[in-house]
DNA sequence: CGTCTCATTGAAACTCCTCAAAGGGCGTGG
DNA sequence: CCACGCCCTTTGAGGAGTTTCAATGAGACG
């Protein structure tokens, strides 16, 4: 059920078969969503944490005109909120963008974690540094780089995510997002989504369509987005 | 010595006198570090983390062609770099804006805490997960805010985090930072920030000169920037 | 077959950037 | 003590990238 979560856990830390029996046990139970639906709203007092089984979710703020930024997208594996354990409250909305399947995790499970498992409490505090990692690369990408980089920065970070689950592979994956969504997280509007697209597609770099990324041209889309993958630390880390 | 990061913990979590003792204990020594000067470098290996006792430092990321964006400011009383305990190599860089004063805590020694501190551990794991909101909110200014917007929300931030640990009030506050740094933090150039400034200093704002942020009109100014402090997690949280 | 959403394109406007030059403040050295 | 150099700030003019507004096209679904 969670094997794309111990998946992306295991590329990045040594995991004994007992601490893989505590990871299953924190799961209490599951539920499906439907798609587009804003299921973690800001400042609600939350009391259990989320595991993304299958499906594609986003945390997003809003501005008061309407406009919203979304701040990370989650792919299967992902704990969507893992950090409000620590926060309590959410300072950002969490919304699926396709219909999702998910495992909840009490929050009583993981602070029981942090007394008897200090190990699995380094692994999961590092799932939560890893997320700002993402948003710190976003911030790089919406303040320095133009768009049609942007866009083929999101398309290599998430094919570098979704491959360590499986999900993509080096000619592309799907991806089913609207060009809005993808306005909405890198700070640009549909319609100039859409004329970066083209140029990547005349670039013959990078199509995407009907909900699927296919990449034509690996190495220079990574150049056109300069992506160093470092960021997403996808290697065994010592601990 | 670490008197304003103790104030910036217990703002957000209660401590006990032995847990103070135990986040004393975590300091092996103090160092000075100039202006200017990038004392962790992306990609190194790191065996200790920083915490900011004087002055102003920043983490930044940098493009090819020169183009840098900085991700977060930090300010006396921060752990600049707790992430690199869990990291061990980070994905950007951190520098000094002005002379600084810092005390280094070595990463043996938060391993520890995690066996020994549970609760001291979920107040640092917070503590990363703050920064992580902080990115978010500047992924929301960079991504959607306007020049102007972004100054003003920006000189919020600081105001609200600077009055946490001592270091502004209500009508200001001391930032030695050019306008050439707020534009690598903005995501903008310096001339416009210039420009940006001129606005809101004609709007009765805020003015910005000579290292100082003086705040003629507060709600105005949050007004400007759609400035929520929620993000900032200013308040007790329960534990 | 009609409706709805999403994608595509064009034209004009706007925000922000680039390039260039001048002004101000401060420390250093003559 | 003044002059110079350096860095930062300020301003102007023109240009590039992105947005806005508007309309059409394409595909999915009932």
């Amino acid at each position: 059920m969670i094997d794309k979560h111990l998946m992306r856990t295991r590329a990045r830390h040594t995991i004994t078969e007992e601490e893989e029996g505590s990871i299953r046990a924190l799961v209490s139970e599951t539920r499906q969503y439907e798609a587009r639906k804003t299921f973690i709203h800001a400042g609600e007092r939350l009391h259990h944490s989320t595991i993304l089984l299958d499906g594609l979710m986003c945390r997003y703020k809003d501005l008061r005109n309407g406009q919203r930024q979304i701040t990370e997208l989650h792919i299967p594996g992902d704990f969507a909120d893992l950090h409000s354990f620590s926060l309590k409250c959410l300072d950002h909305n969490i919304m699926t963008l396709t219909p999702c399947r998910v495992a909840l995790v009490p929050h009583e499970r993981l602070t029981a974690l942090t007394y008897d498992q200090p190990h699995l409490t380094r692994v999961y505090w590092f799932s939560t540094n890893l997320d700002a990692a993402i948003h710190r690369e976003w911030e790089l990408s919406l303040g320095r780089r133009d768009a049609a980089s942007r866009v083929a920065h999101l398309f290599c970070e998430l094919q570098a995510r979704l491959a360590l689950v499986g999900l993509a592979d080096e000619t592309g994956y799907q991806l089913k997002l609207t060009q809005a969504d993808l306005a909405e997280c890198l700070g640009l509007t549909p319609v100039h989504i859409n004329r970066s697209l083209r140029t990547l597609r005349e670039e013959g770099l990078v199509t995407f369509r009907s909900g699927k990324v296919e990449i034509h041209n690996t190495s220079g889309l990574q150049k056109a987005a300069e992506f160093d993958p470092a960021f997403l630390y996808l290697h065994e880390v010592e601990d």
